[in-house]
DNA sequence: AAGATAGGTGACCAGATGGTCACATGTCAA
DNA sequence: TTGACATGTGACCATCTGGTCACCTATCTT
């Protein structure tokens, strides 16, 4: 019953990881410590989930130094979407998403 | 550090509802009873794990009799998508997430 | 060399989650 | 109208998960 994209999905389920990801999403190349400032957690709880978000290769990361920098890697996203939305119907898709979007910025 | 896209990564963190959406990405329209029957699992199980999809929004439902007919939405796994690949990126990682697929059809 | 800085490990606990069952409701068919 | 069928509810339990802490290693700076 196990698939291979679990670790993925595990990773996404939570809400901070997923913040994590929007932090680098928007600036890629953070050290933990500059993650954590942006977090209310202990830099514990925050290293656990950058492990699990690079175990699951949403994250890569390279060390410098005495430090580790964190880049997003989107590769992993396009696979999900990829699994449940074929070629054909994936305009309807991509247009109904973005009325949503938009009706939200109300 | 919550978000509204909450109950659809839940949702997907399982392994038995992400069965169940390729189930209904092969062939829409099916009952509970008809789910279950694919599945190593109680009924009870599988009801629950529907509700959990219906609830994110990833499958809709309508009643027919004494049936209850289940549909794929491709909506929040679009926006899943859009959340973290920018336009601009999207190419990259397409063809990359396509690469990836090739390779492991070996 | 010595203190400060950045990152890492293992154990631990409270709360969430997956799965099952006894039991109940609504619908079809003879 | 009686029985079979399809779906639904609430309680319950084993396990997984998120978060913290005491303690440790590696690197930079002066």
């Amino acid at each position: 019953m196990d698939d291979d994209g679990d670790l993925v999905f595990k990773a996404l389920a939570d809400p901070t990881r997923r913040f994590l990801l929007d932090l680098l999403f928007a600036r890629d190349g953070r050290t933990l410590t500059e993650l954590e400032s942006e977090l209310d957690m202990s830099r514990f709880g925050v290293m656990k989930h950058l492990r699990v978000l690079e175990g699951a290769g949403l994250v890569v990361t390279r060390r410098s130094g005495r430090e580790k920098l964190h880049f997003l890697n989107p590769v992993p996203i396009r696979l999900i979407h990829d699994r449940w939305i074929d070629k054909y119907t994936e305009r309807q898709a991509s247009a109904l998403a973005e009325l949503k979007t938009e009706l939200e910025n109300d």
